[in-house]
DNA sequence: GCTATATACTTGCGATGTCAATGATCGTAG
DNA sequence: CTACGATCATTGACATCGCAAGTATATAGC
């Protein structure tokens, strides 16, 4: 399903699932930017994969960089007023491509039950740390 | 969490996580063998991404290719008795491992809601072919 | 003020995946 | 029994991702 997912959002729009995951996050964001670790984070990909992957949301225009007032080290990725655009785009035929796939397959219902347990994968574990830092054993 | 799995499987069996699938399938199946479009189906992974995964194994010793008598175009991946063993060891301590993820954040009843909610995605869509061949639109 | 440690980001490299093209074999229709 | 389309497997070209290492900046301790 991710395969489809991915293909579709290639073919119609030029972006991977992670492209499109990026920009909603911005999209979405406080000034629509967010710092690239931040930004990796919530898109559960490494600081060197965010690099690679915002160097080509960069070279179609889509996000350009911003530099902290505070903090020198960091670098903020911003949506353009073209990758606005391209956001709205692309989200609407994947919201149908997803409700295709999942909306068949769940009631309302199903759907609530599954999110809220698969959100509980997100949330930290024993040792307090966030779930995709926590260490084995 | 994939990422701490895979690294976990790696450090400690030298495994991926689909190698580890992979001689988990070959374990269970009639015969410890497989043909290799099935394998890569039950998998998630395309024929030649078998292809690749399958040269590691026969190169460590852990798979070895067996013909098939009534199709000259399909080639058996069977499971050695090194695979069966390396499986094993494998096994024990990764099941732990998902444990140590997974237990800890869902009661016995969730874990269950879980599985039944995410079997449903494996089931034949509404146009009769199987979800990961469904073609979207 | 200076050194030590931590964090943000980038880059080189290796591993792994897909796609497209190819070769071999099978089943079947004429 | 021959030709054609479908299926199984492999290979090469290409893209993507993560880790490790390197650079720059920030923060804490002396």
């Amino acid at each position: 399903m991710t395969r489809q997912l991915s293909a579709r959002l290639e073919s119609e729009h030029g972006l991977t699932l992670n492209d499109f995951d990026v920009l909603a996050q911005l999209a979405h964001a406080e000034g629509r930017q967010l710092r690239r670790v931040d930004l990796a984070r919530s898109v559960l990909l490494s600081a060197s994969g965010i690099t690679r992957l915002l160097d080509g949301l960069e070279r179609a225009g889509w996000v350009e960089k911003g530099i902290c007032q505070s903090d020198a080290r960091v670098t903020y990725a911003v949506l353009t007023v073209a990758g606005v655009e391209k956001y709205r785009a692309a989200r609407r035929s994947h919201v149908t491509d997803v409700d295709a796939l999942f909306g068949s397959r769940f009631t309302e219902e199903e759907r609530g039950a599954l999110s809220a347990l698969l959100l509980q994968l997100l949330e930290p574990g024993e040792d307090e740390t966030p779930a995709c830092a926590t260490e084995l054993g």
